[in-house]
DNA sequence: AATGAATGAGCTTTCATTCAT
DNA sequence: GATGAATGAAAGCTCATTCAT
């Protein structure tokens, strides 16, 4: 017998989902205001119920942090699978893989990836997501000389190539507001068509409405203090 | 009378470079770990001394992080002024002047650049901040529009340009260690030529030696956690 | 339902009466050791409980500073309104109004009156207990006036006699000891008896029996140090 | 031999005026904010010179501290003295040995006195001068009960009548103001008829100036925090 | 499940004290 | 004699974490 015909999520469910939407929010604050730099009230707040109400989710402030990691990275895998069965060479895997990353990074309900900072997990917790960030950086490496091979990438050191792309694609959370004049598709493509044209081997011009009109908007910046 | 023929800095100027010696160390740890994840006793363990000596040549935390990053603009705006002079359309212009902004920014003897993290800056003190970076990237947005007119670069929203360029750039402090396998102006000027690569109007082949020899290295990861 | 028949306090009864305990408790001490001289540990100490339970129910130092101030104004005004109404003339409303306030003050159960120290208070915060002070004299003046013209007090300065009799009676918390020989009562109601005569029109002998048994006691003095 | 013919002071002169400068201007701002509240620094900057030029002179605060009480009580028993020696009673000798006390207390070279304050004294320097304060009461007492025995004070509890008197007198720092209408001998001389008249046994009227022209002045108050 | 309350550890800042110049 | 510099010990305040309700 099934209650409510399963329209109902199950209380195991409603309890993942709330973890979810925790470290969802969470992952926004860290974003700008670094780990430390956020209280679990910050969050809290952002969430309606109070700080004490997280430990029913989350065992502590670390294992909040890991969780972002984890999501983030899982997302970025996910999506880069997308590019990798999509793409027809190197270069469209990238493109493809990483719009999808960046479009759901700054998309409203999106999971804002998380840029690692030192000594910011606790002493044991970190390896795990060390190994989780290099095996998609070497992931991405391997897709930059995929493409070198297949002559879509000009031959170039794939470790600086990735720094390159993540430095500008994760800064995008730095500038981006949902309440400018982009939408999240606008900005993650014409960002990817840019940044990716630095390795591109037959660079065209862009393509993008973005690129081509060039009209002046307000790019909202950092506001106020507390 | 002078004492050793004034070979010794004056008290003053003695003063003046202790300061000048705190804001840079300091600078480089909050880099890594964000101002908030940052302690005073960190600063100060670096230099030796205890962290209330700090408190003779800085006024408290907010002030540190103040003067952190309007040496930090100083030298963007230098480095900047430097390319203005030297480069012979915008694209070069740019190029020399962000090379010489991302070479000091992780020289070992240099003053690294501080990203600007939201809220980390008292109440009645970002505006000053703001206003500089502000200025800052308007003046690079300048310079693209220029390089657009004497087609040395595409046409390409300058915003979004600028964007990707700083955070190319400045994700360099999150991955670059003097102990690797570059130098600095190794990494900095093969940095800033796939970078601006993006949206050069005519863009080569990439010339830097980092580029050409694609040897694997070991750039240093994350360590270890307090 | 009612749980214990309304017997226990609220939640929000129960937060109050604590704020109402730690502002009591930090007269006390702010008025024997001043209020630079007290750590916020002391009044937690006293209280049992740690110092950061304090802040709960205390924005910080300077609003426990403030609330002190308050309650013992709004005391002392109370105390003047009844001797306002139970007196037939200026010097008997200040006998009774004066000798209800020096009760409370050293009563074991009661918020010992602050003595307004010169800077203690923050910024911004000092202008509106000021005030109170200052209306709370005004008000004591315009009794002295009023005994004045009825025929009760001596022609007298009134700020001159406000003075006087403040200085005795705020004095009182210095020597005075529950431990010692005198009830609250006793000596509150000798002292106002004795203070006042100075301004009396027709001053009698005192009545007070600790004025005519002239027995030696020992008032408590100085105990230790930190 | 001597040099300038004596009118230049030895050395160990100058010290000692130097370390009487020094006890004389802590006690003034000792009095107005309480030894915690006073820094050396504070102490330093009135006198024009550093915190560790005081350190010639004093062995440590709390030296100073118990300088202050010191001078304070060598002077308060001096001007005893002499009204010992000029008062024909009881109270005529403390008439004329308080005003002076009082008189000095406030005047502009004077040695303010200062109120002991619970706790300020380190472990062990305490004794002495509690000693000496509770000698200077006892010969207080002495005074009021040769009065009594002699007619000129009304029978009075002696310890109640000393705290009362040196309540209102030491209060007085608290609200003169060297700026204001009143000079010390003024003010002293009003306070010491009004203080006194409550325990004299023919009370007369107040003859004062300040009592019979009664006309409102301005006493400076509370000023403003740092 | 969620909340108010309490705590202990840590951080920024101040300050008495010492020391080399 | 006096000063700038440095230090260690506190004090005010914050915050992750726990617990009783």
């Amino acid at each position: 017998m099934t209650r409510w015909a399963n329209a109902l999520p199950s209380r195991a469910e409603q309890s993942d989902m709330k973890r979810k939407a925790i470290i969802r929010e969470a992952a926004r604050v860290f974003n700008k205001r670094g780990s430390h730099g956020t209280t679990l009230d910050d969050v809290a707040d952002r969430l309606g119920v109070t700080k004490a109400a997280l430990y029913r989710y989350v065992d502590n402030k670390n294992d909040l942090l890991v969780g972002c990691h984890e999501e983030a990275m899982d997302i970025a895998n996910e999506q880069l699978g997308i590019g990798e069965r999509e793409g027809r060479n190197g270069l469209e895997k990238i493109r493809i893989g990483m719009a999808g990353y960046l479009r759901i990074m700054i998309g409203d309900m999106g999971v804002p990836v998380l840029v690692l900072e030192e000594n910011a997990l606790a002493e044991g917790t970190a390896g795990p997501i060390i190994a989780l960030r290099d095996a998609f950086e070497k992931r991405l490496r391997g897709l930059v000389e995929e493409g070198i091979r297949d002559g879509s990438i000009l031959p170039v050191n794939p470790k600086l190539a990735v720094f390159m792309l993540l430095g500008a694609l994760n800064w995008v959370t730095k500038w981006y507001s949902p309440e400018g004049a982009w939408t999240p598709e606008q900005a993650s493509s014409a960002m990817i068509e840019l940044a990716t044209r630095a390795f591109a081997a037959e660079p065209d011009a862009l393509a993008s409405e973005l690129h081509r009109s060039i009209t002046p908007f307000n790019a909202p910046r950092q506001k106020r203090k507390r």
